[in-house]
DNA sequence: TATTACTACTTTGTATTGCATAATACTAAA
DNA sequence: TTTAGTATTATGCAATACAAAGTAGTAATA
C-alpha cells in the first residue's frame, strides 16, 4: 500500500477518458497519445495503450486507419465515431459527477477553481 | 464496455482516499461510512469496504476499538493513526494532481468552479 | 549482403481492487 | 425455539494498468 499504486489504481478507468477527448480533439496513433498525456503529466505506456485502443474498438467507439510512414512500420490513426462520441459525452458526466463527490466527501477543495472563489467555508 | 462498468473502474483508489478521510473527521464503524458516502452521492456496499478497511488496518493506517452495541454484535470503530494522516496527505496531492491532469487533457471545466470562472474558452 | 538501430504494433502474465455472494455470530422480540 | 435485524468475515470473479517479451517493417552502415 503506497502512493505509486495508488496512483495506478486511481488511474482506473479514466484513461478512456483521455484517449477518447484526445482523439475527439485529431485522429492520432498511439506515440501521438502518449506524447499529448505526457504533456498532460500523465505518463501512459504502450502496453497500456494497445489493449485499451483494441477495446475501444471492438466496442465502435473507434475505427482506424493505415497510414504509410517514411521510416518505420505503417501506424493506425484512430477517429473517434459517433457511438463514441456519445459514450464520452457520458464519460465526461461520470467524470464530473465523480469528482463532486470525491470533493464533497473529503472536504477538497479543488484547485482548478478560479482564485477569488477558492475560499475556505467555516470548518 | 458501459458506463456503469466505467464508474466502477474510475472508483478504485479513490475509496481509500473517502475513506480516510471521513475517518480522519470522526470515528466511525462501516454502516458510519456508507452512510456518510450514500450521502455524497457514492453507494458501496459491506463486501467493498470490509477488505478495503482490513487493508488499511494492516497498513497502520488505521486503527480500531470494539464498542458494544444495544442491539446485535459489537462494533468495530476505526480511528486514523498518524501514518495514516500523513498517507491521506499523500492522496490528497495525487488526487489533485490527477483530477487537474484529466482536466486538462480533456479540456473539462470544473464544475466546482465558481460561475463567473466557469467560462468556455475559444475552441 | 549482413548487421544494427529505430519505430510501431502485438501478446502474455501479474497484481490490485470493487463487488457479489455466502457464511458466521450476536441480540432481541415473538 | 424461532425469526428478524445487525455486524463481521471469507471466497471467487471481472476488469484494468503495466511490465516484459516478441514480431515486423524501414533505413543507415560496414
Amino acid at each position: 500500500m503506497n502512493t505509486e499504486n495508488t496512483k495506478a489504481q486511481m488511474r482506473k478507468g479514466i484513461l478512456e477518458f483521455c484517449i477518447l477527448s484526445l482523439i475527439e480533439q485529431r485522429e492520432m496513433y498511439v506515440s501521438d497519445l502518449i506524447d499529448e498525456l505526457k504533456k498532460g503529466k500523465l505518463d501512459v505506456v504502450e502496453g497500456t495503450l494497445y489493449p485499451l485502443l483494441t477495446r475501444l474498438k471492438n466496442g465502435e467507439f473507434l475505427s482506424y486507419r493505415w497510414e504509410e510512414s517514411t521510416g518505420g512500420p505503417p501506424r493506425k490513426y484512430y477517429q473517434i465515431t459517433e457511438k463514441g462520441k456519445l459514450f464520452l459525452a457520458e464519460l465526461r458526466n461520470t467524470w464530473n459527477e465523480l469528482t463532486e463527490s470525491v470533493n464533497d466527501i473529503t472536504n477538497n477543495i479543488n484547485p482548478t477553481a478560479a482564485p477569488e472563489s477558492a475560499f475556505q467555508p467555516n470548518s
